[in-house]
DNA sequence: CCTACCGATCGGTAGG
DNA sequence: CCTACCGATCGGTAGG
């Protein structure tokens, strides 16, 4: 790639990464392109070389967060095979997606609530493929009953992305809630401890809670 | 009262219902005056004259929806004296508050977004007197057996503002994402059974599950 | 990548 | 409650 090619994508690359922040910050009507511009250090005509118009920034700050989801599910799957162990690796792995960078919820919370017509069908065009492979996981371990029986894969599914994504967007406002006690140093811990335990004990059969050691002979349990 | 101070009212009354429609449809930035204005039926500066500015309106609409979650709570609280059939009471009238109006879910969570350090101390001061309530509850079935143990009460209480909160407001969003059979008619029906039921299994010891009837003498419990 | 400039719309005021 | 008007800022263009 020549250099000056090379050049331009970097500028577009801070362009995007300016852009992400602000819009998740003041939403996409509150952040001008002049302050965008000036957080990149160039001026707004400049901004508009790169991207035409307003409205084809934020599709491009849409389009790089969802591509960074993408690079991070096959990374995720391969945690996924069911059973509680396996429930905290994928967990884990899907939470560090929003902690690397809580802009991240925050952006995709405000589309979803400024055009849903348009934001929800990109957005379940990506969830669908790893969304199928979760619920099949959780059909099985119904079959196995691992999984309570109860639980309807999809909708359980949709909650625990309302649950991560409004936590992590809205994570420094309802750490304060919770702060009443002004001694607690990261309330978010306790939250996101909580958040993982409210996902997980409402899809398994039994939690991991001590059993009240029922004198049961340990079992061989198969693959 | 003199019927123009009563007429003053109504039509103050009118401009918060319509600004709190559309500051939670476009949010604060994207809903100007002048569409407010139009709604109401009555130009600009007619509606400065009942909310000298933008920011007074904004704090109005603010007050008027905290005061009408003040009003449910009696009758949400009524219903807490927690166990699982209490449980399914007590949810579904907090649901209600969000049923109503799911505009107040999407104005809720934007300001939460937009100003989280003015907004949070705000709904703090309203959360705090029924979660601590419903903490006690929460602990005092810990120590009778029936709520999990490893419940942290703050922090659950937390988990579920966020899954009523996210889940009414992106409700339209989400259950595109989950409607991938076009067949099914009312997807936030599944929706909401499942959000209900990962709160509940979450909480309590055992599901809804045929308890093993371990014939314990009923115990006449003091204040 | 810049300076200079455009019409449109914003929140808010004057004055009645 | 209105008409008329204000400066500021918006997204976007011309031209280099």
């Amino acid at each position: 790639m020549p250099p000056l090619e090379r050049n331009k994508r970097d500028v577009a690359q801070r362009i995007l990464d300016h852009a992400t922040k602000l819009f998740a910050r003041h939403g996409f009507v509150g952040a001008s392109l002049r302050d965008i511009a000036k957080a990149v250090g160039i001026r707004k005509p400049s901004l508009l070389y790169h991207f035409p118009s307003k409205d084809d920034l934020r599709r491009g700050v849409l389009e790089q967060m969802l591509a960074h989801w993408n690079h991070a599910v096959p990374r995720i799957l391969r945690a996924a095979t069911a059973g509680p162990e396996q429930f905290d690796a994928i967990a884990t792995e899907a939470l560090t997606f929003f902690r690397e960078d809580p802009d991240r919820a925050r952006l995709l919370l405000r589309e979803l609530l400024d055009r849903p017509e348009e934001v929800a069908p990109l957005v379940a065009m990506r969830v669908q493929p790893w969304s199928k492979i979760v619920c099949d996981y959780i059909r099985k371990g119904q079959e196995q009953g691992r999984v309570r029986a109860d639980v309807d894969p999809e909708a359980y599914v949709a909650q625990v992305i309302n649950l991560v994504l409004c936590g992590f967007a809205t994570h420094i406002s309802i750490s304060r809630v919770l702060a009443q006690a002004p001694e607690e140093h990261d309330p978010s811990e306790r939250l996101l401890r909580e958040m993982l335990r409210v996902a997980k004990s409402s899809l398994f059969e039994t939690g991991p809670a001590p059993a009240p050691a029922r004198a049961r002979p340990a079992i061989a349990g198969g693959a």
